[in-house]
RNA sequence: UCCCCAGUAGCUCAGUUGGCAGAGCAGGUGGCUGUUAACCACCGGGUCCGCGGUUCGAGUCCGUGCUGGGGAGCCA
């Protein structure tokens, strides 16, 4: 590390507290994001993770050695600044730094991402650079705080943290695609498409748990709703039934939001998100069950029968219709995997609920009461077509003290979507599988 | 798996009827005392995605393959 006048006496600070120490003089710590200069003023923009500052050289008030240095730096240079704070309109973030020294840990190479337009693919492929950008860096504090804001809601509520395992030995859902991996001897093991079975298990022996965890789905989707690999945040109670999780739900979504409102203002700025549609997210939610969705879409134009799974074009129909999100609930049957449990008084239809969030972005939540009988149980298994001996352990459940029990997943790259207000998945989480990208 | 669109300089793109390969940015050199994707002047930079075909002549037209993007189905 080459060293320029470094004054080891400086207090080093972060940009984010910058205002807390204005007319004294620090260091700041980052990388080069831009540079500028008008012959014997020069401007370099810095940014540590926390935001972004502007540093002033103005010759003859600084030591010729430091102002000659703004030469050699690049875009992305690593370096440390010592300056006199200063509160400046005309400052991006509202205040500078007047430089007495810049000491320097690396000039950084030609850099591929520059201040102009780039293509999805270009970015896409540069993704460990593009994280650096102030774009990325407000979605990924907002996806931290949509976790971080959940996780706080559960514990708070008695929740325990209950890890679902990644390999399995069969799949979850029957129907979906599954990745499958070669290592365990005599047998296939598969990448877990959903906690819920082994949550449910959980739920029996803690009462109330959640995990937060990949899930991966080998499907042949190409949109902007889907990952190959996502984040799924999956409740599980004992003793609940479908309208108390429907509660929970809505509940959840809306602290979520509010959390998000409350402490990454600056961020969702950032992203111009129109805050008054998410300002609108408060209880009650629109509650529709499905005959009346079906209804809602053959009164749109929309030509579709009683019995068939909403695609994503009617859902975006149906949501649009509100402007705060809308939860469905009781879906025919055959829409939804065996484990749902027959609504007694309507068996056509199953105990289960999909939350829509507005503005199209489809559903973020997928849940429902489980099949707690266990010859009910055993028959739809057998009827989906499934192994029995793989689901012994999980029928268990229902022979040893079964009891009525509800829960939902929340994908977490949808709702950061949403919240964000940004067109696709691929932004929400730091490294993105998609069905053409495994790099970087 | 199917449908649509694209592939030209490091990046984003233009390229007319088939007739010399272009611009902006990035990089380099110089200028400018308040810049905001600064600006001004000059310089270097090409497997026009691959293969085959039509033609005197193909970045341009035809066929085919590959890669990427968008969408459908499937799903959170």
């Amino acid at each position: 590390m080459k060293k320029v006048l470094q004054d080891y006496t400086m207090k080093t600070v972060t940009i984010e507290n910058i205002g807390k120490y204005e007319d004294e003089i620090v260091t700041v710590r980052g990388w080069l994001t831009h540079k500028r200069s008008s012959g014997k003023i020069r401007f370099l923009v810095l940014r540590d993770g926390t935001g972004i500052i502007q540093a002033i050289l103005i010759k003859g008030e600084v030591e010729d050695e430091i102002f000659q240095l703004y030469n050699t730096l690049t875009q992305e240079s690593s370096i440390a600044i010592t300056g006199r704070v200063r509160r400046e309109p005309r400052s991006p973030g509202g205040y500078e730094l007047l430089v007495s020294s810049i000491s320097i840990f690396q000039i950084a190479e030609n850099y591929p991402i520059t201040p102009k337009e780039h293509g999805i693919g270009f970015l896409m492929d540069h993704r460990h650079l593009w994280l650096r950008s102030q774009r990325q860096n407000a979605i990924l504090r907002i996806r931290h705080t949509v976790i971080n804001v959940a996780r706080q809601f559960f514990d708070s509520r008695g929740f325990i943290l209950f890890d679902a395992p990644i390999f399995t030995p069969s799949c979850c859902e029957g129907t979906t695609s599954l990745f499958r991996t070669r290592y365990f001897e005599n047998e296939n093991a598969y990448l877990s498409q959903s906690g819920q079975l082994y949550l449910e298990a959980g739920a029996m022996a803690l009462g109330k748990v959640y995990s937060c965890g990949p899930t991966f789905r080998a499907e042949k989707s190409k949109t902007r709703r889907h990952l190959t690999e996502f984040w799924m945040l999956e409740p599980e109670i004992a003793f609940a039934d479908l309208d108390e999780i429907m509660a929970l739900a809505e509940e959840l979504v809306v602290t979520i939001v509010k959390g998000v409102l409350k402490t990454r203002q600056k961020e969702l700025q950032t992203l111009n998100r129109d805050i008054a549609r998410l300002e609108r997210v408060s209880s009650p939610f629109y509650l529709m069950a499905y005959d009346d969705a079906v209804q809602l879409l053959q009164d749109s134009g929309v030509s579709f029968v009683w019995g068939d799974d909403f695609g994503g074009g009617d859902e975006t129909i149906i949501s649009n219709h509100f402007d705060r999100p809308v939860m469905i609930h009781r879906y025919p049957a055959q829409c939804k995997p065996f484990y749902m449990k027959n609504d007694p008084e309507r068996p056509e239809v199953v105990l289960c609920m999909d939350l829509l969030a507005p503005e199209g972005y489809g559903e973020i939540i997928g849940g429902g009461q489980r099949e707690d009988s266990l010859s009910e149980l055993e028959q739809k298994i057998a009827h989906a077509g499934l192994p029995a001996a793989d689901f012994a352990w999980y029928v268990d459940l229902r022979r040893y003290g079964s009891v009525p029990h509800a829960g939902f997943g929340l994908g977490i790259e949808r709702t950061v979507a949403w919240i964000c207000g940004i067109p696709h998945v691929r932004e929400t989480i730091p490294f993105p599988r998609l069905l053409q990208r495994l790099y970087p």
